[in-house]
RNA sequence: GCCCCGGUAGCUCAGCGGAUUAGAGCAAUGGGCUUCUAUCCCACAGGUCGGGGGUUCGAUUCCCUCCCGGGGUACCA
């Protein structure tokens, strides 16, 4: 559509524009365009005259079957039936085919909870990386994760003193089941007598140098190593154990920050002087320079910060893939830290720094408004959601089947645009009414049900069918679902395709309330119509990672 | 202090340069099942789009300023 639109403005004035498009409401028309008005300054011209002449250009294009004008200059257009129908059956355009995109997201620390926030991004980074999928691209998921730094020396720090010494069978002798929260109980005492402390502050110091140590002499001998790996493996099983349970699609790499930590180590030495500078004893990046804040890469001991990790990171990964796009999606409060860390890559590594996209997304709460203190520990964790989800579903009836609790949650969590928090409402999530992954997956089941019923036959609908009132508003929205995917991936922003999915399941349920299709004059039509919602649903639906069921 | 993000109906959120009634859901009120799954649908009600300026033919949307909430601000991540 913009591209005709583009066209004859061009023959018309000779001027090239980006018309802006929009879908109206019904009554209006099928698209509509303001760029009589883009145009009116650049040609001095009335907007409404202008619009006429577009108008009635327009008019003799093949897919149109109605132009007016409307208020100040507007242009309402009426597509016909047939190009409606053959929106309604097209694939979302492939704009990211031959790109290599990498997509890292999840970012849980072994040693330490595993919060809800880490939740947020498993299932959120989950559908950004469906979406580059699904638009062609080769997507590569990546894991990051801190095994090494300040929370594993505070919690290697008191998992010794729980033990009362460095005691690898007693570590091991530990319940696996419990190990998690075991760790995530020890990590808030090493983190509470750092802060109380100075005497314990300088032993996780020493703790914490001990563990890069064991990395660099690839130590898996010593008890302190072997409680160390222990634990380290045990958190990774865990994560796993979850990314199942989440059936989010399986990452391609896990990249450990010990992994990292050298090649960040030595790209930031070999730039002091040109990049970064030495203050204090440590060596920092004076982002202050660009308007950003001035950090610290590496400390006074000689150890790589969390930014000298992400440097390492973002190297590790350019190396590795040459990636046309990385994307991060971490919490907000790694915003401007980031935007420091790629300033300073960009220093010395322009290309990547250029390539990488960092996306935010803010913290979760449940609603009702739990008071959370991470002093006691008692956070958040991806396990409360997911638990309030089941026990809202035992409420209002039979006991809650394991997808529905996730499409409750993965909804939930996605269908708000990314960067404001997020107020989990446990109760409304896993509500068929109302805009929830429930109400969709039983749209799905509903809709299926009349196909399996159905003894006609179903075949693909022609483009020269007529179309009732009825039938042409659900062909209508039917034919919005490649636009919102594409505009979904293009801005990474999938709460679009929840909003869609959303507005075209409650289009079809007022045409199920209106329409009936079984022993209906117009019922091979209809059937066509619903096996193409079912099938739009069910893609929509999968790329969000909910699962469409059959029977509800 | 400075910087980032947010403030839209009682609540949770879409919309982020356009008109004709600023949209949904929940909650509230009133309707609709002998009929393809009523776990659904319909109606009605609810808004100085945080305040104030500015740019524009036009601002919830862009700019400035103030207020409120959250976050960041050198050796945590």
């Amino acid at each position: 559509m913009d591209e005709e639109i583009k066209k004859i403005v061009k023959e018309l004035f000779d001027i090239d524009v980006a018309p802006s498009v929009s879908i109206p409401e019904e009554q209006f028309g099928d698209v509509a365009t303001n760029v009589a008005m883009q145009l009116a300054k650049q040609l001095g011209q009335n907007p409404r005259d202008i619009a006429d002449q577009i108008a009635t250009k327009l008019q003799n294009a093949p897919f149109v079957s109605e132009v007016s004008v409307a208020g100040p200059g507007f242009i309402n257009i009426k597509l016909t039936d047939a190009s409606l129908i053959e929106q309604a059956y097209s694939a979302p355009k492939k704009i990211l085919e031959g790109k290599k995109v990498l997509v890292e997201y999840s970012d849980p620390n072994p040693f330490k909870p595993l919060h809800a926030g880490h939740l947020y991004t498993t299932l959120v980074g989950d559908v950004l990386a469906r979406l580059v999928q699904n638009a062609g691209a080769e997507t590569i998921r990546l894991n990051f994760g801190g095994d090494v730094g300040m929370h594993v020396g505070k919690t290697m720090w008191a998992v010794v003193k729980t033990l009362g010494g460095e005691d690898a069978a007693a570590v091991q002798a530990l319940p696996v089941d419990t190990l998690g929260e075991w760790m995530g109980a020890r990590y808030v005492e090493g983190n509470n007598a750092y802060e109380d402390d100075e005497q314990a502050q300088a032993e996780i110091r020493e703790v914490n140098k001990h563990v890069y140590q064991l990395h660099n002499d690839n130590d898996h001998e010593s008890t302190f190593a072997q409680i160390y790996w222990y634990l380290r493996d045990q958190s990774y099983e865990f994560f796993k154990k979850l990314y199942t349970e989440l059936q989010v699609v399986e990452f391609d790499r896990f990249m450990p920050e010990s992994e990292v930590a050298n090649p960040g180590l030595e790209a930031v030495k070999a730039h002091i002087g040109d990049v970064f500078t030495e203050s204090e004893g440590a060596v920092i990046f004076e982002g202050e320079q660009y308007g950003l804040h001035t950090r610290v890469f590496i400390n006074k001991e000689g150890l790589p910060t969390y930014e000298a990790k992400d440097v390492g990171l973002s190297l590790t990964k350019w190396n590795d893939y040459h990636f046309d796009e990385s994307i991060i999606i971490t919490a907000t409060e790694q915003a401007q830290y980031m935007e420091v860390v790629i300033k300073a890559i960009e220093q010395f590594a322009p290309e990547p720094a250029h390539k990488t996209r960092h996306l935010t997304h803010g913290v979760v709460k449940l609603s009702g408004g739990v008071k959370m203190s991470s002093r006691k520990g008692n956070i958040l964790s991806a396990f409360d959601i997911l638990q309030a989800a089941r026990d809202a579903g035992e409420i209002s009836g039979q006991a809650t089947q394991e997808n529905v609790m996730l499409a409750a949650v993965k909804y939930a969590l996605v269908k708000n645009r990314l960067g404001g928090d997020v107020v989990y409402d446990p109760k409304e999530s896993i509500a068929t009414e109302g805009n929830s992954g429930p109400y969709l997956q039983y749209a799905h089941a509903r809709a299926r049900s009349i196909l399996r019923k159905s003894e006609t036959r179903n075949s693909k609908l022609e483009t020269n069918q007529k179309l009732e009132h009825g039938e042409r508003t659900l062909v209508r929205k039917m034919a919005e679902y490649s636009s919102a995917v594409e505009l979904a991936t293009r801005e990474l922003a999938p709460h679009h395709i929840c909003t869609y999915l959303y507005e075209l399941a409650q289009t079809f349920n007022r045409f199920y309330e209106n329409n009936k299709v079984i022993g209906d004059d117009r019922e091979a039509i209809r059937l066509s119509l619903v096996t193409l919602y079912t099938d739009i649903l069910k893609k929509g639906l999968t790329l969000l990672g909910i699962t469409a069921p059959e029977k509800m």
